[in-house]
DNA sequence: CTCGTTTTGTTGTAAAAACAACAGAATTGT
DNA sequence: ACAATTCTGTTGTTTTTACAACAAAACGAG
């Protein structure tokens, strides 16, 4: 467990939490590691998950069969990554998708119960811990309900205003740049690139905007 | 405050909490009730929020400007619900919709760094509430990525198939109800409705599945 | 039971998106 | 500077979806 203090204190999970503290910390948390060989499963469809996990080394792949059989690819998990924190409520159910060790990799397990109630001891650290769990799903939320709002459109152009607005308030700016490239945003706002691309340039067309690769500028 | 004790009571934030420990439990998260006119706004876009609320009488609107000034409805808040909960991140930056009464309404706020410190004395229920609290956002970021799991889907037949084996997991049978009526699955989808009818009967044609009203067995 | 309302299925048409294939621009590595 | 690669825009074709309008079925209230 030792060599992956580094990792696990890089993660949004640990931020704020020191070194010398992090010892103590997973002891009080209970923490276990497992390691999987490529192809094994960290977890399986219809498992009911009561702890979360940070991918400390490898690659994870969460996959999902449907009834009739087709696999996709739903999500990859890289180093550093939480896991499963979106399982954990008593009446959430099992997963329903497979995850999968796409390369050797190393997982640990935190108790949720153990995170969510704080220890009279020692550990001076928790409060830390269970804020920064709050504030990463809380801040996952956020940004699942704002996709989800770009998505729920129903053109290619209306989810482009939707998204470039968004970008344009968040960034306090009628000029800004975007963190994607045209595959990227294609890909986030589940739409074809080069329909996307065109309707881009469309709408160029009509002075509603310019843009240059990743900047952009409404009118 | 006092006459809202029942309905917070009955919020998910406070389950499990007695009656006669709301109200110490009110005085340590320091609640605070504010009252809006129909048409004021509890939230505007810009705004940064540090606190959860929960409506206790009313209604609210969650309403989204774009940059061209086209509104739309993103939400509709009803009594007994949380809001802000996904925002209080310390660096999840400010709001990006309006939040308007639609009716004469009350609402109660609580500080977040009070939620999630626990206190030393009294407020035995303190734990509990966090427990709620968490649980509550990790329920509905896992619902936000089931959606976003269909929605992502290009075609209506393939969104419809996401949804229909999602719902076989979870109910862990080939036969199962469905929580929606046509026309709130479409909108769930973000389909047009007569369109996903069509691609039903297409698909139970197929024999692929057969339904009746909200009962769905795939075969 | 009956009337009115809601829900669901059906069809045709117009609009939009996906798809495929390619060309030019930009970027990267050597 | 050059070659190779990636990224972006463009176009034409095919497929899918939205939209509108309507009919049939189911439901609910009186």
């Amino acid at each position: 467990m030792k060599k992956y203090i580094q990792t696990l204190k890089k993660s949004r999970l640990f931020w704020g939490v020191d070194e010398e503290d992090m010892t103590s910390m997973l002891h009080c948390l209970q923490a276990r590691l497992e390691t999987y060989k490529k192809g094994e499963y960290v977890f399986r469809q219809g498992q009911n998950i009561d702890q979360i996990t940070i991918l400390v080394e490898g690659k994870l792949l969460v996959q999902r069969d449907d009834f009739w059989g087709n696999r996709s690819i739903v999500n990859v998990i890289s180093v550093g990554e939480m896991f499963g924190e979106a399982y954990i409520a008593p009446d959430s159910g099992t997963i329903l998708n497979d995850v999968i060790a796409e390369e050797d990799s190393a997982v640990i397990f935190f108790d949720v119960q153990r995170i969510l109630t704080t220890c009279q001891s020692a550990c001076r650290f928790h409060s830390i811990v269970i804020k920064n769990l709050f504030f990463a799903i809380s801040e996952k939320n956020r940004k699942l309900v704002q996709k989800i709002g770009h998505m729920s459109k129903r053109s290619i152009r209306t989810k482009l205003i939707s998204y470039l607005s968004d970008e344009a308030k968040r960034q306090n700016s009628s000029s800004f740049t975007i963190p994607f490239n045209r595959q990227q945003l294609a890909d986030f706002l589940s739409v074809d690139r080069s329909a996307m691309s065109n309707e881009l340039c469309k709408m160029r067309d009509e002075g509603m905007l310019t843009f240059e690769r990743d900047k952009f500028h409404l009118l």
